[in-house]
DNA sequence: CGTCTGGTTGATACGACTCAAATTTGGTGG
DNA sequence: CCACCAAATTTGAGTCGTATCAACCAGACG
């Protein structure tokens, strides 16, 4: 839906705007750094919503580059039960330096209709070879996933269903924000209660219920795949929600009036 | 307790060997690459039980590296909550290249009485400078920590309580016998009930109850902080364990008789 | 010996799950 | 534009796993 300009020159389509976009969260970057970025990312492809992107037990081959859609990172265990483990939004690399593994040990699967990049290890040590500031970002970008990663242990751990679901929703808007994907409150929410239900650790009926809570006080409308935030504040203060662990905090953070 | 001769040569004090010999589960090293990380970690620490190495907030100033003793990544919440998010055992690395990050957005706590190893940003930078194969050691060990901490996220998020700690206690097993300080299902356990409640997001009465029917059933032993697994195999199957995440099928894993 | 930490037990409460069915939404083809 | 179907959401009733609260006990330690 919304597709701000953000970073402006090179990049034609959506894509390299938001890798670049989220990496300079970090620290700026070159033309030539963005350029070098573009061209490492040039191979894409198209993968159908609900689709998988790679499978476990899959031999790594690539690293994935979200140009477009949600993806996520997910584990199933024998009995059936489903964890989401991550969610992946425009401009999120998926496993930077994987293929040092010899095999997966989670799959990735498409939420939206997705377009990804995918980067061969060649072309990422080229990267990191010949561009330093890049290879700082990618580090910032790792650490950054870690943290998030652990975040959500704490999430699924300590918090209740109503504050689980508000710290989710939060952090989705703070990083869609991060890539000029979200602004006054709204982002595109593609989701399903289901998918939030794997996501949390809930059940998708108690989600349901948790979500009528959110809506019945005032913090959250969520409709046709739209997620509206009433009261920011509000929200994080139900969910408990200290945004450190997202390491926004540095000099290539954008001056953009929203934030 | 047991204190198995590993690695011969060049070290002297279990540090080196627990080093060593987590980074060769995943590659063979050289003598040279070995007496590298030896001297990038000689300056050591003591932390007393119970004490932070670093809280939340706090700039990051080193790698730490686990020489003895077990340590704790943990996170807490304003009502209070704590979530214990990661366990340190010898040989584990906090965070490399964790001084990208301005601050800490958790904090590491002792276990037990600590020896730590503080290796600087600079010794760091020129360990990988150097040695390609401590580097993608390391590398390694930075996906195989982001694998742990996954599934970390699955197991609070689907378990149930039983099937939880039984996880918990395979993992640690195992990883305990990879840098061996485990055989014959038997090692250290310095983690009181507290510890395994806020590890597993249960509460400490819960844990209490159903280790005692771990015990029931069979299982494990476990008293005076020493863990005896009496059937690995059901254990594994009731955890619904897979190992994969551990990534342990690579080269240099060693020709150890016991695994 | 008293104090403290960690472990154990019992009684009770509640948040989240389960199962089942109804309703709404979105997409597809006639 | 409507009929149809599948997917997603919603509702209700009943249950269960885990939390809570409150004692009590055992061993370690100074």
């Amino acid at each position: 839906m919304p597709a701000p300009t953000l970073v402006p020159g090179l990049f034609q389509d959506g894509a390299g705007l938001a890798v670049a976009s989220k990496l300079e969260a970090f620290t700026k970057l070159s033309s030539d750094d963005r350029a070098a970025l573009a061209n490492a990312s040039r191979n894409t492809r198209y993968v159908d919503a609900r689709r998988d992107v790679v499978a476990e037990g899959d031999k790594p081959r690539h690293v994935h580059l979200v140009l477009d859609g949600w993806a996520c990172r997910y584990k199933t265990l024998p009995d059936g039960k489903r964890q989401i483990v991550a969610l992946f939004v425009p401009g999120d690399f998926c496993d930077v330096n994987v293929y040092i593994l010899k095999h997966m040990d989670h799959s990735i699967g498409a939420i939206t209709r997705l377009k990804v990049a995918m980067i061969t290890p060649d072309e990422m040590n080229a990267l990191t070879a010949e561009r330093p500031r890049v290879t700082q970002a990618l580090w910032w970008h790792e650490l950054v996933t870690a943290a998030i990663q652990r975040e959500w242990t704490l999430n699924v751990g300590q918090r209740s269903a109503y504050e689980r679901l508000a710290h989710l929703l939060v952090e989705l808007y703070l990083r869609l924000q991060a890539v000029g994907r979200a602004r006054d409150g709204r982002c595109d929410f593609p989701l399903t209660q289901n998918d939030l239900a794997d996501a949390t650790g809930l059940t998708a009926v108690h989600v349901n219920r948790t979500l009528q809570e959110l809506r019945r006080d005032g913090l959250i409308e969520l409709e046709r795949k739209q997620l509206q935030i009433r009261d920011l504040q509000r929200l994080m203060d139900v969910a408990m929600f200290n945004a450190n662990y997202l390491h926004l905090d540095h000099e290539g953070r954008h001056l953009d009036a929203n934030e």
